[in-house]
RNA sequence: GCGAAAGUGGCGGAAUUGGCAGACGCGCUGGAUUUAGGUUCCAGUGGGGUAACCCGUGAGAGUUCGAGUCUCUCCUUUCGCACCA
């Protein structure tokens, strides 16, 4: 037997990855001849270090791209860096440096941990996206979008912090006041750039037809998203002006129950009213307060002022009130809305709350009447008081009703979405410039020559973009000037897949590599981009695609959405009220008999600590885990390994230290069982008399390849974890080193992708070949899963009352008879009449009895 | 508010199609080895019951010979909501 050396991830994982680099094993090359996978993993924000959502992310593209190269495909996988953002913007705030090093310093941290996870990616094609040789192609494209009349100018609702004097994202506004400054954040209507993405809402939503490899929910929130409607755009006059108002509604069958419109604070109308009416006027300035989030918006308290006009109702002619209201927003649909508070629940408590009128003309079709005065009835029934659609079905009226308004020029029928059209606009330094320069005479027009460089020294100060205070960067003489905006962050995410294809491409944004590799084969990412980037990376794919840049309709055939890394809280409760947070790392639990946690208490001082549930790892809440620090002790390939096996890719994984102990472990069994077992070349005993173990071994290898194709990598792990359990008390048994050695074989090439390191390690001690990346990839020998006795189980009523083995040919006359006689059996049917017997075959037997 | 998901032992999870609920791991209990154990190995571990058995997949109904799985209602939790990435 081989001396046993103790296994020293370090020192393994060192030499394994010293191997990669010396032959290049990831590196990349188009080859027609081969089946091409592109596997992708949305690339990182550099935001400093490495966190668990990360690892997790990146080993799971990791081990699909390991897998599908072990299947022999020509694999690509590549890595690189979002590094335009706000916090970088941040961390220049606080610290008083230059985004553009504080960026730069992260992203080599970062990469330095990425390659310590052995993560097998082609650097050579490595972008960052603040590089000018990358973004000079999206301000190419940009500028192809504005020939055509895709990208444009108009008005946007923004949160404006007045203290700070300052553009603020969403995420900047906290319970409608501004971060920083704590004052209350108003809405600014700036000028923006837009693309038309609305001019590809129809392709967007029939093509996800096609996505059938996503998953269900991340289509149909998309499908929400998009949000096509079909109704009526509708025209009310105002009493005594010869304005009108449009509105849309999808509802058109509800019309006669219209018992006031709504508009917006910025709507037309209200400026002039508001001069004549102070009391008005202070409302619309209350609405200019607050953020523009939808969630805010749709959440806050509706409130609405009489506009102290009277709109026309389009068909009977009726005057109804105008009211402004804080909930509706000019920059969505035409800033105004009818009401029907009998048929909508928003329009019917507004309704109640002012004293509006609510008329019923919707009647349900069947049933008991509906009770207008609880709330709104929604549902579509049958017209009433709605003369001359009484008496109509809710669908006929919404066509006799949009006849009726085309015929007499008051509306007409239109398809709408919910999508709106891409503000790309920032009013940040650390970001794309817009390519556009203002002219002397007011038109704006494509900068000269590409790239605009982004100045990379400048500091970002307290109030507005750098930008704006750098005449060195924006003033170009003669009266003209740079667009001193950059673009929205998402604009660089959504076409990167594209460019790793060919990062090194100086005449053009994309070369003919791109059709070599595109469609991305497998895409990983997390949940919360299931709509924003994944629509916007659709959108890009077909305005490349329009530019004759590449030939595939969508970009990601394959969508993995993977789930947050969570952990348990702790906190103590301060003096004042508020809350002290500690990491997991410095708490210490105590179990029960039964193992549930009693108590847990702070290592450094052994007080009690409050539990304070399971939370998404955040910094807020101290319960993040630093991978770095459980690579050092426990090495990479354990950390892979505890993150594919603790939970299903799209689940959320909660972190527990014990089960990260609990896959070392297992590494260390599988070492200690390949060094016990020895080199397949000293092994001259051939596959006998182990029939039994060899199909349940056979059986977790053909469990283990399945749940491989279905991305079940957890039970992968399960699998591998079973056959060690069957192998191991073999181990020491010559007359088992056959199948022991075959065993190991299917094990360290089922994990291969999971744990590189020790198992490519482990491959060449034990004499298999020289390299675990060239091994095929194992297969079942289904004589081994032959049996001649199968073992089924007998119910009566449904209820398992016996245990039946019989020859796996037996015919369904021996097993009823056989079922039957069982003396267990006999105790639950003997007083009972058979009335029929379920043979479901290979499984059971179901004698129904009453 | 709107949209999308998820609820299974003490915990993470398993259960390809409606067919033996709890694989695998953690934790816990007992034992062995060890000077020692935060090492390793062996055995046990859903709840109740001496047992035969009974009860168990968020709650309530329904379909079925049979439901964790299908249908409906409800509850709870999580994610997204257009300037965080």
């Amino acid at each position: 037997m081989t001396q046993a050396i103790p296994y020293n991830p370090q020192q393994v994982e060192a030499d394994v990855q010293a191997h990669w680099q010396e032959t290049q094993a990831f590196k990349a090359t188009e080859d027609p001849q081969r089946e091409k996978f592109y596997c992708l993993s949305m690339f990182p924000y550099p935001s400093g270090k490495l966190h668990m959502g990360h690892v997790r992310n990146y080993t799971i593209g990791d081990v699909i791209a390991r897998y599908q190269r072990m299947l022999g495909k020509n694999v690509l996988q590549p890595m690189g860096w979002d590094a335009f953002g706000l916090p970088a913007e941040n961390a220049a705030l606080k610290q008083g440096r230059a985004p553009a090093d504080w960026t730069r310093e992260n992203i080599a941290g970062m990469k330095q941990q990425l390659n310590r996870l052995g993560f097998a990616y082609d650097w050579d094609r490595e972008l960052a996206t603040c590089d000018a040789d990358y973004y000079r192609w999206e301000q190419w494209l940009f500028t192809r979008l504005v020939e055509k009349g895709l990208a444009y100018r108009k008005q946007a609702t923004v949160n404006w912090d007045p203290v700070d004097q300052t553009v603020l994202a969403n995420e900047q506004v906290i319970d409608g006041k501004g971060w920083r400054s704590g004052e209350v954040v108003e809405k600014r209507d700036i000028t923006q750039w837009f693309l038309k993405i609305t001019d590809y809402a129809e392709e967007l939503l029939h093509s996800i037809d096609q996505l059938d490899a996503w998953p269900e929910q991340v289509r149909t929130m998309q499908r929400h998203w998009i949000g096509r409607s079909s109704g009526v755009r509708m025209r009310f006059g105002v009493a005594g002006q010869a304005d009108e108002i449009e509105i849309y509604t999808t509802r058109p069958d509800t019309v006669m129950g219209v018992t006031y419109l709504a508009v917006a604070a910025e709507h037309p109308l209200v400026a002039q009213q508001a001069q004549q009416d102070t009391v008005l006027a202070d409302f619309v300035r209350s609405c200019q307060q607050g953020g523009v989030a939808e969630a805010e918006l749709e959440t806050m308290e509706k409130r609405g002022y009489p506009l102290g006009l009277q709109a026309i109702h389009p068909i009977s002619g009726e005057w109804v009130p105008i009211y402004v209201a804080n909930f509706v927003l000019i920059s969505y649909g035409t800033g105004a809305v009818m009401a029907v508070p009998a048929h909508d629940q928003r329009d019917w408590e507004f309704a109640r709350k002012y004293d509006i009128p609510v008329r019923q003309v919707i009647a349900p079709a069947e049933g008991p009447e509906a009770d207008i005065s609880q709330g709104a009835f929604i549902e579509p029934g049958v017209l009433i008081n709605s003369d001359p659609f009484n008496g109509l079905a809710s669908a006929e009226a919404c066509d006799a009703i949009a006849d009726w308004l085309l015929q007499h020029n008051k509306g007409d029928r239109q398809t709408q979405y919910r999508l709106r059209d891409w503000g790309v606009s920032r009013q940040r330094y650390w970001g794309c410039p817009i390519p556009m320069v203002h002219q002397a005479d007011g038109t704006l027009q494509a900068a000269d020559e590409l790239p605009v460089v982004l100045p990379e020294d400048l500091v970002p100060g307290g109030a507005g973009s750098p930008l704006k205070k750098s005449p060195a960067y924006y003033d170009l003489g003669d009266g003209r000037q740079r667009e001193t905006d950059t673009l929205d962050t998402f604009f660089e995410s959504s076409w990167y897949y594209a460019r790793y294809c060919c990062p090194d491409a100086d005449q053009a944004m994309l070369d003919e590599r791109a059709n070599y590799w595109l469609p991305v084969d497998q895409y990983v990412g997390g949940v919360e981009h299931a709509i924003l980037h994944l629509l916007y990376a659709r959108f890009f794919n077909k305005l490349l695609r329009d530019e004759g840049l590449l030939n595939c309709d969508e970009p990601f055939t394959r969508l993995l959405t993977q789930g947050m890394v969570v952990a348990e809280t702790y906190y103590r409760v301060n003096p004042d009220g508020s809350k002290e947070w500690y990491n997991p790392a410095q708490v210490q639990v105590e179990r029960d008999d039964k193992g549930r946690i009693q108590q847990a208490w702070l290592q450094a001082d052994g007080q009690p600590v409050i539990a304070g549930g399971v939370e998404k790892m955040s910094k807020s809440k101290n319960n993040g885990i630093d991978p770095q620090r459980l690579i050092d002790r426990y090495g990479a390939d354990t950390v892979r390994l505890y993150v594919m096996f603790t939970a299903p890719p799209e689940q959320s994984l909660t972190w527990s230290d014990e089960g990260v102990e609990g896959a070392h472990r297992f590494l260390k069994r599988l070492w200690a069982l390949a060094y016990a077992v020895g080199p397949v070349s000293a092994t001259t005993e051939s596959l006998t008399d182990m029939a039994q173990v060899r199909h349940a071994l056979h059986s977790h290898l053909q469990k283990a390849l399945s749940d491989y194709e279905r991305q079940h990598y957890n039970t992968v792990v399960s699998a591998c974890m079973s056959m060690l359990n069957l192998l191991q008390p073999l181990g020491s048994e010559v007359a088992a080193r056959a199948i022991v050695h075959e065993g190991l074989s299917f094990i360290l090439r089922l994990l291969a992708p999971i744990t590189p390191h020790v198992t490519h390690h482990l491959w060449n001690y034990l004499d298999y070949g020289t390299d675990i990346l060239q091994a095929d990839w194992p297969q079942v020998d289904n004589a081994a899963l032959q049996q001649e006795q199968i073992r089924l189980v007998v119910q009566v009523n449904g209820k398992v009352r016996a245990q039946l083995t019989v020859a796996a040919d037996a015919d369904d006359s021996i097993l009823k008879q056989a079922a039957q006689e069982h003396a267990n059996v006999q105790r639950f049917i003997h007083d009972k009449t058979i009335r029929k017997i379920i043979i479901v075959p290979g499984r059971l037997v179901n004698i129904v009895a009453t």
